[in-house]
DNA sequence: TTGTACGCGTTATCAC
DNA sequence: GTGATAACGCGTACAA
């Protein structure tokens, strides 16, 4: 098969009797040209079907206008919509997306990392798998000045840039939602303790308990491995099969919540008078279910744009102050049926 | 800040006195180089923190072992599912992966592809926007040889791989699975006709119903614009209240069809005894409904892996022929609450 | 089995 | 305002 050759600046600057240079400069409407010449350039460019090279015109620049996003995984709601917010922010300003997922694992993100360097990217978003907690893989974008953007899941132990929620005080509101619905015994299912967001969401739920005189029990505190919907479905049996069952569960993610949700009904448990549930994220399953899920809104295409925006006003001497510049953003608590046990009761009254 | 150098494999050449060849054929194990030679090398440069540059390698080569995607957005759960299944497949084989949404919108598409090419990826995997009709901006790639796959929504006028579901009997099969659950008169949400999917999703239904005698009705054949969930709920209700309602609903999205269902609790109809329903997809939200919704299953992991080894798998000599090499995987009707009829009527004999 | 030399397409520097 | 030249890091044809 036949394979047209590439139109490149020396093609150009053949047909319209300038230099290389020029031409070059032309195209990135360097100031030393003059309108008319880059006009004519463009025009000239755009007819013969030329098109830059970014591998060249990388190489010469040692990077590559590239945005690179190592996350868990995609085809969860909070992470597309994470990578939809930061591809948008990126392609404005001209800038392309490399993505891999780490499914969780520690040795993945590893090789993703190293993967992602080799095509100097000009910028790191990062949110940490599961396993992870060295960060050494990390230390080469730092030294070669490339900057980082821990999102949600973030390290304690590291500088760099950071954009998270402020998981704690959700944590609290879920917690003091419940609370306020009247809910007594309230149990939590808990993520990984060593990843901050879960860590911070059980804290606030610790603390609101706690200023609020309820009491905290061990058995009460799931600690999940995933928070998927098999383990929230277990774990929410065995509760409520326990001899002194909960009547309010804020759970650490909306997957978990909703499996509550639909293993109560099953087991003739009334949701939300005899349990309340709250989950965390506002996942589309959170509306859909029945009674529809309250829950924590989680601003991801937001975080994800603010990440990229980072990366994008990122310059060479803002970094090196060895200290971690946080963005918070705030969220909401979303009170749907499965919690709002007073409203219940004033419809039946 | 300082900034270290990045170390070449000129940098190795000279540590270990071996020409930058040696050193370059070692880490790409090329077998004039003997075993001890590459295993020496390799381990210097772990050592001295080597890592290729893929941009030098790239330009080199004229290809930088990147496959490009171009979807509408990334934020749905099939579109989330194909890129996860994409990466996966890409990143075994030591492939990286740049996304781009165009949002469905045609101009997008275009300005994406442009950036994609300019990356010099090695292919392109696309699933059409909704607006797309012409496929100009396709052919830059084919003029260089770089192998595109469509994926799901694919154009009927321009060669390449693709790779589909069998549309046509998916939405026979739909709509015959609720005439046997006793459907009479089933309306049809319909996606924008001059896409594939849709329009092969319809034939299927149309050709359903001829079959088995029942009627071809227009008003009972809703034309969508985006299936989304607003649309479904304000189709529903009109169809609901209109004089001759629907017993039966095949909507060509999950999305549009659990609106439905929620649309017709919210009435007072039945589901599915008065109204079945059947969707299209398995989105999560399609078990988490109440009662859970029935949907043809869509391979949307698999269809990813498939379109990336396609490309890792093509050779320019595959490509001159100008036929299209289509894969068509099966899909499954899934059935669940939302048009059981029959089930439901044995369970309350 | 290894080395030399060149070029991939671009841009920054220096010169005019 | 424009041109000549070198350099980015790598892979390979050719030579040894």
């Amino acid at each position: 098969m036949k394979i047209k050759k590439e139109v490149t600046i020396y093609d150009l600057a053949k047909e319209l009797n300038y230099s290389p240079s020029t031409i070059s400069r032309a195209l990135n409407n360097h100031k030393s040209i003059s309108k008319k010449t880059i006009k004519l350039i463009k025009e000239a460019a755009e007819e013969m079907g030329y098109r830059p090279n970014n591998l060249a015109a990388g190489l010469r620049n040692n990077k590559s206008n590239t945005i690179g996003v190592l996350i868990s995984r995609i085809n969860r709601p909070f992470m597309a919509s994470l990578i939809s917010g930061i591809e948008e922010t990126a392609r404005k300003a001209g800038y392309n997306v490399l993505i891999s997922q780490s499914n969780d694992k520690y040795e993945n993100e590893i090789s993703n990392c190293n993967t992602l360097y080799d095509s100097r990217i000009t910028g790191l978003i990062v949110s940490l798998s599961m396993e992870t907690v060295e960060m050494e893989h990390f230390q080469k974008f730092v030294d070669k000045g490339i900057p980082i953007v821990f999102v949600d899941r973030v390290p304690d132990n590291f500088n760099s840039y950071k954009v998270v929620i402020d998981n704690y005080t959700a944590g609290y509101s879920a917690t003091k939602h419940l609370i306020e619905q009247g809910c007594k015994r309230i149990a939590h299912f808990a993520g990984a303790q060593h990843r901050n967001v879960y860590r911070e969401r059980k804290k606030g739920y610790l603390d609101a308990l706690r200023e609020h005189g309820l009491p905290i029990e061990d058995n009460l505190m799931v600690n999940f491995k995933t928070l998927s919907f098999e383990e929230g479905n277990k774990a929410t049996k065995k509760l409520l099969k326990s001899a002194n069952p909960p009547d309010g569960i804020f759970s650490a993610n909306d997957t978990a919540a909703v499996s509550a949700i639909m293993c109560a009904k099953k087991m003739g448990v009334e949701v939300p008078e005899q349990l309340a549930v709250i989950g965390f994220n506002d996942d589309p399953i959170a509306s859909i279910v029945q009674p529809s899920l309250s829950t924590v809104s989680h601003p991801a295409s937001k975080m994800g744009a603010i990440s990229a925006k980072r990366i994008l006003d990122h310059s060479i001497n803002t970094y090196d102050t060895g200290v971690s510049e946080v963005t918070v953003l705030g969220t909401e608590i979303i009170a749907r049926d499965s919690s709002l046990k007073r409203t219940k009761v004033l419809e039946s009254e």
